[in-house]
DNA sequence: ATTGTTTGTCAACTTATTTGACAAAGGTGT
DNA sequence: ACACCTTTGTCAAATAAGTTGACAAACAAT
């Protein structure tokens, strides 16, 4: 499915990498909260890390998203324990989201003038007819319809 | 454009946030490198970091996708060189592309069922027709082209 | 044969992270 | 009012991670 073995991983990757393990003080500054807070709302259950060999806090950027949502609703006078809260159907839309997209940003390759990535196919539209995102050299980016490639 | 201050702004940074500036080791280890080698790459300009206050790299994600770019084609038997002049035309996609995610990624909402992400209009498709990802409860993802809300 | 590329490793120093403790501001309940 | 709980800041002592510079080694290029 995918094109040229190591590029197609890059792809995949635009949109956040499994293997990424971040610091607390990169996830603090990312989403301007102190490391005390991260600590405190791990200890509270709110959010969750690894803990490397050497016992350092790891977070993966689902994580950051999670923390910088309840940051959020503070920052708009909710309480941590209804912020955390109400972030919890935003932390299941984005985990739906990100498998949505890390499933179909599989099979992009070079076209004519730039570069296309081949979406896959479209609800209620004919199985060959699949969505693509095209990147055209002249500077235009746009979704398209049109027949599948092979 | 967006439907919950806050929540939309955690929507597009599913892609990847500008904020986020990651720490060398954490970046060697995601794409399984050594940090002499980052080090090494900078200095021959191949890739680039910013150096925080108190004097440490710090590396955006897309120079993550880089280096990891760089460290496929290594693995491949590639120079350092050599391997850097092919990530070239990857790393102008992947900026194209993630700027065209950031701009369509801004307009999720709630609706009967699931979610749903309204992400704009579709080449030589009627502009009232929109493209969505539909993310509905019942565990079904799909692309689906209609009109759009208002 | 000599030079340049690329990475490993070590040393000395600075910055980050860890845990635990004390403190303070604000809210909750009696 | 009083006693709690929540939430965050800050400090201290210890460990881990990051910095530069140097030496070395494997390998490619000329």
């Amino acid at each position: 499915m995918n094109s040229s073995s190591n590029h197609a991983n890059t792809l995949k990757k635009i949109i956040d990498s499994d293997s990424l393990l971040l610091s607390i003080g990169d996830v603090a500054n990312a989403i301007d909260v102190s490391t005390r807070q991260l600590r405190y709302w791990e200890k509270k259950g709110y959010i969750k890390s690894k803990i490397s060999k050497s016992g350092q806090r790891k977070y993966t950027y689902f994580t950051l998203l999670q923390a910088g949502d309840i940051a959020g609703y503070i920052n708009e006078g909710y309480t941590l324990a209804s912020a955390a809260e109400k972030t919890a159907n935003n932390a299941r839309i984005m985990k739906r989201l990100r498998q949505f997209l890390q499933t179909r940003f599989d099979n992009g390759y070079e076209i004519e003038g730039g570069y296309e990535i081949d979406l896959g196919e479209i609800k209620d539209v004919d199985a060959e007819q699949h969505l693509h995102i095209d990147l055209m050299e002249d500077g235009e980016s746009f979704f398209q319809i049109k027949k599948k490639d092979k």
